[in-house]
Order: structure tokens, then C-alpha cells, then sequence
DNA sequence: CTCGATTGTTACGCAACCGATATAGAGCAA
DNA sequence: TTGCTCTATATCGGTTGCGTAACAATCGAG
């Protein structure tokens, strides 16, 4: 299934599956922390700082800073790499995938009120 | 045309879209922000600041906070309503188009990779 | 073993955000 | 006019984020 969307179908359904996300009132949650989850739970492990920061394009406190929040909020976990003790990998929880999932599920029920 | 779009697309559409959005370093925005900007542009004026509030479900001050930076930011403008005056009109600037409009190309851009 | 390189974290100063409350101005009804 | 309501904003204290720079721990080559 090749995916043509129109650029005023795709941002209705970003607008929609946004405020989606606010209301679930997770959402003291940054732009720069979302694409973080949303990293971790959508691409393969393992992840480090340093990776998710070269992917982001950002420097490695913000990742470290992210992890804080996001660990506060049990949506990811921290774990030394026991390989390369220098490494910190950032790994998925049972909370992070529910919410994720939650995620998906706006986007899906969002895309098939869409007007063609 | 009825968007069937499974869970897992949806997210990796979310993501990569949100990845470039954090690229583009506008990136300081709140995900409230981001929902705020694509409401004034999405939906029909006119946008006050009472509805915009009552649409995301947050207090008013927290609209004429984001206000401010997405002014500062030019992306929106504050114009006084002639007819009630209490009201303030949000209104679209050019540059705050172009970046929505960039916003919807990224969509529309990764959509056409997505696996299918 | 030693030393430079790498990794992630912490410290610091600053700016922005939040919720709650208080305030100022405009409308409205009697 | 006199209240009362409604709108948006200002203000307050507390929290969180950022960028830069310094830091401790670890690795690995020599």
C-alpha cells in the first residue's frame, strides 16, 4: 500500500492525532521528547545517548535531560551496557508501550474519518 | 479516498515527521504549541483565544502564553476584535503558512516511503 | 600500566513554561 | 447609571528545559 496523501490530508490528521495527545495530558511532553520515544520504541535496539543524539541532531545533555523526564514518567528505562560499560542503553517499558500503542491507535481511527 | 492505515505505519509516519520537524530547529515548540499553530491554520476563523482554550481543554493564560512565543516566533498574530473587543482574533502570518505548509510537504514526503 | 579518547552525566546561569489567582477593560441588562 | 458577566492579560512561585563547559568512568592502543 503505497501511501498518496494530500498535503491538507496529512496535516489534518497530524492536527488531529496531536490534540489527541494533549488531551491525553501526557503532554507536558516536548517535540524533542516525543521524536526521543518515539525512536526508541519504532526503531531497532539497542540505543545509546550518543545515538539518539547524532539522530536528532542535538547535543548529548538534551538526550540525557530527556531521559530524565521520560524515565520519571516510566515511558523508557535506563540500563548500563554491560559490553561497553561507557554505554547507557535506553530500553522500552511496559508504560512507554502503552502509550505509544495509544499513539498509533489515534492515528488510525484520525485517518479513517479523513474527508477524501 | 479512505485512508487504511495500520498501527504501525501511523507511527512510523508520526516519527519520521516529527524527526524532521526537530531538524528544522523550530523545535522549541511545545507539543501544546505545534496543536495551537495547526488549529489557527486548520481550522476557520475566526480563533479566539477563549475557543482556542476551550478546543485544547487548557486555561486561557496557557493560550495567551503560547501566543506570545508563537509571536515572537511570527508564526501567528494578535489582531483586537473589532465588534466584541474583548476578544482577541488570532490570525495567520505568511511565515507561519510557509512553515505549516513545510510541515505537510514532510508528511506528504515520508508518507510516499512508508512500507507497505 | 599509562595515557589519550570516548561516553554519559552534572553544574551553572538563563529563559520559558506551568497552574492559580488577581486584575483591567469591555459588554450587557435593568 | 449601576452592577454583573465575560474576555484576555499580568503576576507569582515553582518547575523544567536549554547550551556551554567541566567532570568521572571506562575503554583501548601502545
Amino acid at each position: 500500500m503505497s501511501l498518496h496523501l494530500r498535503s491538507a490530508q496529512a496535516l489534518k490528521l497530524w492536527h488531529d492525532s496531536v490534540l489527541d495527545l494533549v488531551h491525553l495530558d501526557e503532554s507536558g511532553l516536548t517535540v524533542r521528547q516525543l521524536s526521543i520515544l518515539l525512536t526508541v520504541y519504532l526503531e531497532l535496539p539497542p540505543h545509546t545517548v550518543r545515538g539518539v543524539a547524532l539522530k536528532l541532531k542535538v547535543t548529548k545533555p538534551v538526550i540525557t535531560r530527556a531521559l530524565d523526564s521520560l524515565g520519571r514518567l516510566e515511558l523508557v528505562a535506563r540500563r548500563r551496557d554491560p559490553a561497553d560499560k561507557r554505554n547507557v542503553l535506553i530500553q522500552r517499558t511496559v508504560k512507554g508501550a502503552l502509550f505509544v500503542e495509544k499513539l498509533g491507535d489515534f492515528m488510525v481511527t484520525r485517518a479513517q474519518t479523513l474527508p477524501s
